[in-house]
DNA sequence: CGAAGGCTTGATAGACCTCAAACACAGTGG
DNA sequence: CCACTGTGTTTGAGGTCTATCAAGCCTTCG
């Protein structure tokens, strides 16, 4: 907890302009702007509820660190996560033009996260049309992450969604620079895993022991190894197109 | 096909902002701007292809008439249908933003098209920050259906997510001013509402007979009835507050 | 009238879920 | 230092939902 605090305010500052260039290019100017916006810093503890459907927000939320998820409750009480959140992104992003919550965020791990006034936002998009092209085109790559996840759950096998996400999740966090080595540190429970797939608990833990099987995977508490790219890959039938990264153009 | 061109026309060119306005407020002179764009027409027969994955398009496509859908094709031949979308309605609204499309579009039914330069619509986003705005909104509006399917695939039963689906759609339709009376000229085969919620057209089959033989529903042909409004808002879980409609808030 | 596409039905198989219990591990308090 | 507790993981057995296969039927349309 003792982290050299300047230096972190620092990248602070700049996190939703890195955010934003793993899929657009900015200007030093674009990125001058977002570092003047106004924030105020919040910690949350695993499991914190930030935002609730039904809710109207009037802050933005940026995630600094840890790992925030999106999900919906259903009318059986059965929970299914929407999307994930590293460091850099905004889950709430659609809150700038939607007044109310369609669905929950909550932090799955100990997380850093800064509080932008929606107000700011608007303002700054409404100045400044890169900035606000760079915030529109980042809602859209969200979507395109939806796009790939009804697929995933309306056409793939628990195994292949396991695989697919696993790829996926290590392919983000690597360009968010949180991860590189293969090694993703997910933090994830199997039951977290089970809500972002749509299976059982007991389920994706059998297709965990398959795919550590098949050694493509390796877990160590809950850090997942990857072994075998390519088959990963293929397990999961991964193509990150999808993510519209900026390098891949 | 004999239309009165002339009335069609009018109406056609307003057809952007009539179904911006499902969701969003303009002004008269925002219409105005609208109006304005540069449209070329086309006619598609079913089933006739729009995009391809991969494709890099220079227009949008904007629905006058008739069903079309977005969809993903998985390595194994699997077919995802990812979104319906009716008239007044931009598929393929995305593309303003990304460059490559990571789905495919469609026409179930014949269907007429607008199809509008991303320049053209670009410019007037970066001159009316209104009509940017309504634009973006409706792009996450999308994502915001996107998100309820993602809850759907994963969470609901065959029979629930059939159920979901169908007030959904009539929601969407009767907003666009295409369905009343609780009637929906649905057009999907029944293998296309497989493709949908991720079933077995077999299975549709029968989840329909069960919606059938519970009077929530009639169909004749491919025309469905909802007799039960409520009860099949409840077999589905279905809350409208997702499609964020502009008479709801 | 024939052909094609879509709908319906039955039988069987497999994927995945539920329930229940044992096990592993980290954190806590005595 | 060691029970104790709680959370998460693993295992087994049985059941349910949904897919697959195969065939017959019905409607539409040329």
């Amino acid at each position: 907890m003792h982290e050299p605090i300047t230096q972190s305010l620092t990248a602070d500052c700049d996190r939703l302009g890195v955010g934003l260039e793993v899929n657009t290019k900015l200007s030093e100017q674009d990125r001058a702007v977002l570092r003047a916006l106004p924030i105020s810093i919040r910690t949350l503890v695993p499991d914190q509820i930030l935002m609730e459907e039904g809710d109207r927000p009037t802050h933005a939320c940026l995630v600094l660190s840890g790992l925030l998820c999106s999900h919906k409750v259903l009318a059986d009480g059965g929970r299914q996560i929407i999307a994930f959140w590293v460091a850099g992104e905004v889950p709430d992003l659609q809150g700038l033009h939607l007044s109310t919550m369609d669905h929950g965020i909550n932090a799955l791990s100990t997380a850093r996260v800064a509080l932008v006034p929606h107000q700011a936002l608007r303002e700054l998009s409404a100045g400044n049309p890169a900035v606000a092209a760079a915030l529109w085109r980042k809602t859209l790559i969200d979507a395109a992450i939806y796009r790939e996840w009804i697929a995933s759950l309306g056409r793939r096998s628990a195994y292949g969604r396991i695989a697919h996400l696993i790829c996926e999740l290590y392919t983000r966090f690597h360009a968010a620079g949180i991860a590189s080595d293969h090694t993703l540190p997910l933090g994830l429970t199997q039951d977290e895993l089970g809500d972002a797939t749509g299976l059982s608990t007991v389920h994706v833990n059998r297709i965990l022991q398959q795919l550590r099987g098949e050694a493509l995977i390796r877990t160590r508490g809950r850090e997942v190894s990857i072994l075998d790219w390519f088959g990963l890959t293929r397990a999961g039938g991964f193509d990150p197109a999808y993510l519209h990264l900026k390098t891949a153009g």
